[in-house]
DNA sequence: CGCTATATACCTACCATTAGGTAGTCGCAG
DNA sequence: CTGCGACTACCTAATGGTAGGTATATAGCG
């Protein structure tokens, strides 16, 4: 049951940040959601630094999974690339979430010094992983005009995030599509 | 003396909702900040909604300014990308704030829908800028392989967006540079 | 000129609500 | 009979916002 609960606060948690940023949910929010009182979410989660740390470990797990998991079912670069732009546009939710690491960057000055540091280690994974697609590209020639494959990744992780933002500021999936246009046309 | 008052509340707003987020300060901070008492606030802002209003309108005429201010000392595509870029690599502040426009958007819930259409407003403006930087590239032959002059500037704007989050995700400028390196070296 | 009226730009003193967090209690399964 | 996982009942600080007062400046007018 502790299990239970527990992953149900995360997913209240996760939805609600996601939506509406750090500072843009509460305790009450969340024992609302998750059918228990307000003093019982400090049992799982002794503080909101607590909550939001748990919340970044899971999404960095979660996203390094689903890059595997690309990984395993795509060889060529192109389809990898691909992937992961329909991994980010599935996480709008129809343009009202955002990426977890966006929302928090956000909100930096709220968080603990622990959460930042997972944001950092969060992106690092993201952009080594798109380091070696796009390296993966020079040599199969999967995507485009791939000169170096770094710059490639930290554009393309920055894109992806922009277009996150695009397409919340209007609540329109539409917006995402058009700044991913061009990428996508390179695969 | 209205006018400075009003105007030190703006510039105090601007810079704590771009460093902390719209929903990360108070009319407390302001009133620190500018040597007022937190009720004299809602003299000149009756609610954080209209406060929020002002400060998008400002941004917008601002950055719209801006723009103009380029075009005027730019003739080639590629000088105006560049102008541009060198316009939010400043926004970033040493990687301590981001643009207003991003933070709002996080933040979209907390907002009133006056805001939210401003924030809509403010992105046709950039976009619609863009595109004719990128109509101009591909007659001047300014920018490298420019083929859709709006899916590139929906790209262009969702890559500094993203730029600026990752920059301010580690509070270092470079990650700014590292993201927008590949369109630099088109210009 | 002097006298009133109004508006400006602040102030002090509150308000209700909500924030995250704490202390201590209790039912119940092992 | 112990300890988990809840609960009720609080707490303090802070939130955005309101009510009403006040010093100063300006405008209208006889």
């Amino acid at each position: 049951m502790t299990q239970e609960t527990r992953t149900a606060l995360l997913d209240a948690a996760e939805q609600a940040a996601r939506a509406r940023g750090f500072d843009g949910f509460s305790y009450a929010d969340l024992a609302e959601a998750v059918g228990i009182r307000k003093a019982s979410i400090h049992y799982h989660f002794p503080s909101k630094a607590d909550l939001s740390a748990a919340l970044m470990d899971r999404y960095h797990a979660v996203m390094q999974q689903a890059c595997a998991d690309i990984d395993a079912q795509n060889d060529v670069s192109a389809g990898r690339l691909r992937a992961l732009i329909a991994l980010y546009r599935a996480a709008l939710n129809e343009g009202t979430t955002m990426c977890l690491c966006v929302v928090f960057v956000t909100g930096r000055e709220s968080l603990s010094p622990d959460v930042t540091a997972k944001i950092t280690a969060f992106r690092a994974m993201m952009t080594a992983w798109l380091t070696k697609v796009f390296e993966r590209a020079a040599k199969d020639r999967g995507i485009i005009g791939v000169a170096h494959p770094q710059h490639e990744a930290r554009a393309t992780l920055a894109l992806l995030e922009g277009a996150h933002i695009a397409a919340r500021a209007e609540e329109d999936v539409a917006q995402f599509d058009e700044a991913v246009a061009l990428l996508q046309a390179r695969c």
